[in-house]
DNA sequence: GAGTGGTCTAGACCACGGT
DNA sequence: CCGTGGTCTAGACCACTCA
C-alpha cells in the first residue's frame, strides 16, 4: 500500500503521465476525483497537482480543469555557483588578486546610470596556481559607499557584496567570446581563443549595485539538470 | 489593511528580510508566532515560509527553527528555449535543413551505450536567410525506432522528439569552444571563432533517447533572471 | 524530553472562466 | 450559471534534532 503523502502521490501521477495515461492536452480527472481515488483529502491532492503544475508538467485552470501540458516547458533550476565553492569543490585552493582598481564614472554599457561614481575592478580568480576566471566589475558607490574602503586582499569583491547586500536580484547573460589580449594573457590561453563569459547585473530594489563580467577558460563548462 | 493571503504574507516577510530585520543566519520567529502576528492560520504561514525556503531565502529545520540563509543560493529558473520560438520571437522565419544523416553505432562520447544503433544527424537551423544554430545529434533507435522513418523536411528532429517523447529528463552543459572548419562554414564565421555550445543528453526513465550539441554564432546570448 | 517544522484532514468560501 | 481550481481554517499527529 502506498503511503498517502503529497510527494508519493505526485510521483505516482507523474508516472501515469509519463506512461501516457492521459494524452497531451487532454483533461485529466479533477482534484476531487483523484483525491477519492487515492484516499486522501482534496488539500493533499491539490498540493501534489500544484507541484506538477509548477514544474510545467500539467496546466491547471479554474473551470477548465487539469490538463497534461501539450509541449512541456523545458525549465531548469540553474544554481549560479559561487567561484570559491567551485574551486574548492575541485579540491584546489581558492585565491584572488586585484589587477586593476580605479575610481571612475559609470560608462553606458552597464545598467548603472552613466556618470555615477563607481569603483572599476579587474581581478583574477585562481584555483591553486592556475587561473580560474577573470573578472571585470563595476560597483556603484552611490549604492554601497562602504565599498570604497574595503580591503580587497582580505575578501573578494563578490563575497563582500554578497554579505553586505545579500538579497539583491539581477539578470545573467551567458555567451562565448574571443579573448582579447588582456584576458588571454590573464587566463593563459592564446589570444582570440574562445572564452565562456557570464555577465551579471544586480539590483537591490531599484538601485543598481554592481555589474560584473566573468571570463572562463575554454575548458569551463556550466552544467545543470533539466 | 493587507489581505492575509500566503502570497502577500510571503512578500511582506521577504521585504522584512531584505530590510535586515533578522540578521544573516539568525533565527526568526516560528510559524506559530508569525501566524498570530499576521492573524492567519499556521497552515497559511507554513505555505508562505515554505515558498521562501524553496527559493533559497531562508532555511528551515525541525527544532532548529527558521533562519535567514547566511549566503543566499543564487538560483535561477532557466527556460531552455525551443529554437523555433527563439527565431520567431525575433520576427524571423524559422527553417531547418538536414546536412548529414547517417545510420551509425553510438560512439563513446555520448551517454548512449556504445554500439547502439543510432541515427546521426547534422542540421542547420535558419533565422530568415541567416544561420542561427548548427546541431549535431545522435538519436537512439533502440529507444525511438520510429525515428528512422520520420520525414525531417517536415519537422525538425528536436520537435519530433519533444512531441513523441515529451516527458524526458536530461542534463545540459554550456561552454565556449572554437569553431572547427565545418561549424565555421555553416555558421558563416571565421574558423576558430568563439561559438557558444549547448550539449544536451536526454533520457526517458532509464533509456537514453538523444544526445545533441548545438553551436551558436558569437552574437548569441542566453539570458535569464536570477 | 521537548520544541519546531512537516504534513494530513474535513469543511468552507471565493474567483475565474466556459457554457 | 455553475464547475473547477485557489485558498483559508482549526485541529491533529508525526518526525526530526537539539539540548
Amino acid at each position: 500500500m502506498t503511503a498517502v503523502t503529497h510527494s508519493s502521490i505526485r510521483e505516482d501521477i507523474r508516472k501515469r503521465i509519463v506512461a501516457g495515461e492521459w494524452g497531451l492536452g487532454e483533461q485529466m480527472p479533477g482534484e476531487i476525483d483523484l483525491a477519492s481515488e487515492y484516499g486522501c483529502s482534496r488539500t493533499t491532492m491539490n498540493r501534489a497537482l500544484r507541484a506538477l503544475a509548477d514544474e510545467g508538467m500539467i496546466e491547471r485552470k479554474r473551470k477548465g480543469g487539469t490538463r497534461v501540458r501539450p509541449l512541456p516547458l523545458p525549465k531548469a533550476q540553474l544554481r549560479i555557483p559561487i567561484i570559491r565553492e567551485q574551486v574548492e569543490a575541485r579540491g584546489l585552493d581558492y585565491s584572488s588578486k586585484v589587477i586593476h582598481r580605479k575610481r571612475l564614472s559609470a560608462k553606458s554599457q552597464t545598467h548603472i546610470p552613466p556618470g555615477t561614481d563607481c569603483i572599476y575592478l579587474e581581478s583574477l580568480h585562481m584555483a591553486g596556481s592556475e587561473p580560474f576566471a577573470y573578472e571585470k566589475r563595476w560597483v556603484n558607490l552611490a549604492a554601497v559607499s562602504e565599498f570604497e574602503h574595503v580591503d580587497l586582499s582580505e575578501i573578494s569583491a563578490n563575497e563582500w557584496l554578497v554579505r553586505t547586500v545579500p538579497f539583491s536580484r539581477g539578470n545573467v547573460a551567458l555567451a562565448a567570446s574571443n579573448a582579447d589580449a588582456a584576458v588571454a594573457e590573464m587566463l593563459n590561453v592564446p589570444c582570440g581563443n574562445a572564452v565562456f563569459t557570464m555577465q551579471r547585473n544586480t539590483w537591490l530594489e531599484s538601485a543598481a549595485i554592481t555589474a560584473a563580467t566573468l571570463f572562463f577558460p575554454p575548458e569551463y563548462r556550466l552544467e545543470f539538470e533539466i
